[in-house]
RNA sequence: GCGCCCGUAGCUCAGUUGGAUAGAGCACUUGGCUACGAACCAAGGGGUCGUGGGUUCGAAUCCUGCCGGGCGCGCCA
């Protein structure tokens, strides 16, 4: 069995606390890592944090503190220090355990039992199937799918979502946008509107219509475009005229839907799926994958969307004004109270919102953490108020901000409009810098800062690219444990008989930066951080490549050379579980 | 105007419930391959943590007043 000495510790600090100051046994126990070697491998502030309570000295209650511990082997001392730190060193023999524990956990080391086996849902990306992924979301996919494999290591029972906003205008928008495409195809000539769908993708979808279809989905231009109130002057940008363009599409539709009949469904299905199977392959090959695709489609047809808002009517929550039905979110901390049913009896965005939540709800996840573009912060208290309204425990909601992504080109903020075509994609930004180097790009910062992707800089510094520094790390070992004739049990069995024999300050901090591993899984966790895996990894690897430089690992002692082997087989393990809860990979070699 | 977020080295950013002399990468200067991979390492310069108060043994961190930046405030999704 494996010895935890962080653990250790904490149980003979307890232990003095208890005969100390029986009262406060219970209280919070934190041993951290000093950064000055001098303070010890570890230190605690117990005697700082109980002193006012108990209206004592802190040096002397340290003093009493220490007197009171129990005899350990893996203690060298314990001294007091500053205003009243404890300070602890460890004897080397004791820095070395954590080599074992990594050997027999293997791939499971830093795995943790914090989330208790608790369920919990993630839902992230649900971008608009509308067209292909932009660096946005990519941002808000390597976040989410780091996030999901940390809280799955960190002991939850995790399912991954993604809200399909397969009901709304929008899809609407981009049919009749391929549908009209499809006309040109054919030569029949209508305006294409502005705020349609311009790129590439939507002439792609209508040539393959085409293919299967022929002709048959030509109607009259002059039925087309009856009864629209025609586009203003395309350099017009009031807000008039902004508004004519909405109409004059809107209008667009509603003919299609006339004059289509059950093609309009055939045409709107088939770019549904056209750009969800894009969407699905896309966030595959960057190594993001879902458990749930779900429909918000599916919670109309279900009349979810009608329950839940008579479940409010009910509830005595709703009022009517100006012929809409308004849910009163001001009672709940909103800003002002917001439209659940359109005076059109159309529901809102929002009252599907209210619907999937409360499925979510009733769906048992003990926790469901939404990851949502920072623009969205205004959202919260509404959806909040919304299952607070109706007596659900809202503290069972957690939302993550995202900020976005900008992308730069030559200096330059590329734009970003899904609606112009006018957007590098998330496609685009994989071939240029790679899966790995962009997985780890987006998560090496906390996921609400925004984020300067420069294509530049990512392209002309790829060789520096922090990933391929721990990359090489691991590249490095491997090459080593190649050349090694002994096998893997041998080191396994090195890390506990000769472990004694690793005394070089370097192969001391390198095995503490190992067992610093599981409590920077926790707090990751804890903090839906995946940054700090991030972070932790490039130290690692910078106390491995300092260690190999500072020290000949294959030497002429075999006792030696297998306990050193054993210290870099260990980092190469943490390096792999660290980065496989990245998602990056580890190449044997490079 | 109101609400949320942010301001740390020349640049990009870390800083775990408030802890000891505030860190890393890039860039810059100098040095290191006849030994396991130089995509590496060692050393150096560079800071009023936007700013003025407050809380306490102790503040980049908590409270507050300013200054500067981002986002949100639709019967859109």
């Amino acid at each position: 069995m494996s010895v935890d000495i962080k653990n250790h510790l904490t149980d003979l600090l307890r232990a003095a606390l208890g005969s100390v100051a029986p009262q406060e046994t219970d209280s919070p126990i934190v041993l951290e890592r000093p950064r000055e070697a001098a303070h010890g491998d570890f230190a605690c502030n117990l005697a700082l944090q109980l002193a006012r309570r108990l209206q004592r000295n802190p040096r002397q209650l340290a003093q009493s503190l220490v007197a009171g511990l129990p005899a350990s082997p893996w203690v060298e001392k314990a001294e007091i220090a500053g205003a009243g730190f404890i300070n602890f060193s460890l004897k080397p023999a004791a820095k070395m355990l954590v080599l074992r524990a990594v050997f027999e956990a293997g791939g499971d080391f830093g795995r943790s039992t914090l989330g208790a086996g608790r369920s919990l849902q993630l839902e992230f990306v649900s971008a608009n199937p509308t067209g292909p992924l932009h660096v946005g979301h990519g941002r808000g996919a390597a976040y989410g799918a780091s996030l999901a494999a940390l809280l799955s290591f960190a002991g939850w029972k995790l399912t991954r979502e993604f809200y399909v906003n397969d009901a709304g205008r929008q899809m609407d928008i981009l049919a009749v946008s391929t549908w009209l495409r499809y006309l040109e195809e054919h030569g029949t000539q209508i305006p294409f509107p502005p705020n349609a769908y311009q790129g590439a993708y939507v002439r792609a979808m209508a040539a393959q219509m085409s293919n299967v279809h022929g002709g048959r989905l030509l109607r009259p231009a002059a039925e087309i475009l009856a009864d629209t109130p025609g586009l203003p002057d395309p350099d017009r940008e009031d807000p008039a005229a902004k508004e004519r363009r909405e109409e004059h599409l809107d209008a667009l539709i509603g003919n299609a839907k006339k004059l289509l009949g059950n093609d309009w469904m055939y045409v709107h299905d088939h770019v549904l799926t056209e750009q969800l199977a894009d969407c699905r392959d896309d966030l595959k090959e960057f190594g993001v994958e879902f458990d749930i695709w779900f429909s918000e489609k599916s919670l109309f047809d279900t009349g979810l969307v009608a329950r839940a808002v008579a479940r409010l009517e009910a509830a005595g929550h709703l009022y009517e004004q100006d012929g809409a039905k308004w849910f009163r979110s001001t009672a709940f901390g909103d800003e002002k109270d917001r439209v659940v049913q359109r005076e059109n009896g159309l529901y809102t965005y929002f009252a599907s919102d209210i619907a999937y939540h409360l499925n979510k709800f009733e769906r048992g996840f003990d926790t469901v953490i939404n990851i949502w573009g920072a623009d969205h912060h205004g959202y919260i208290p509404r959806v909040k108020g919304a299952l607070q309204s109706l007596g659900e425990d809202a503290g069972r909601l957690r939302i993550a901000l995202v900020q976005f992504a900008v992308l730069y080109r030559g200096g330059q903020k590329m734009p970003m409009s899904t609606r112009a075509g006018e957007f590098v994609t998330l496609r685009q930004l994989r071939e240029e810098v790679g899966n790995d180097a962009c997985r780890f790009f987006y998560v090496q910062r906390k996921s609400d800062q925004h984020l300067d992707f420069d294509l530049d800089l990512a392209k002309r510094q790829s060789n520096e690219n922090p990933v391929f520094y721990i990359q090489y790390a691991h590249a490095r070992i491997c090459s080593m444990l190649n050349g090694w004739t002994g096998d893997e049990e041998n080191l396994a069995a090195a890390a506990g008989e000769h472990a004694a024999l690793l005394v070089h300050p370097r192969e001391l901090a390198l095995a503490a930066r190992i067992a610093e591993f599981p409590e920077i899984v926790e707090a990751a966790a804890n903090e839906l951080a995946p940054h700090f895996i991030a972070f932790y990894l490039k130290d690692l690897a910078a106390d491995f490549h300092g260690y190999y430089v500072a020290e000949r690992i294959l030497v002429e002692d075999p006792d030696l050379s297998a306990a050193r082997l054993a210290l870099v087989a260990a980092t190469r393990q943490v390096i792999r579980n660290g980065m496989a809860l990245l998602g990056v990979s580890c190449p044997a070699s490079m």
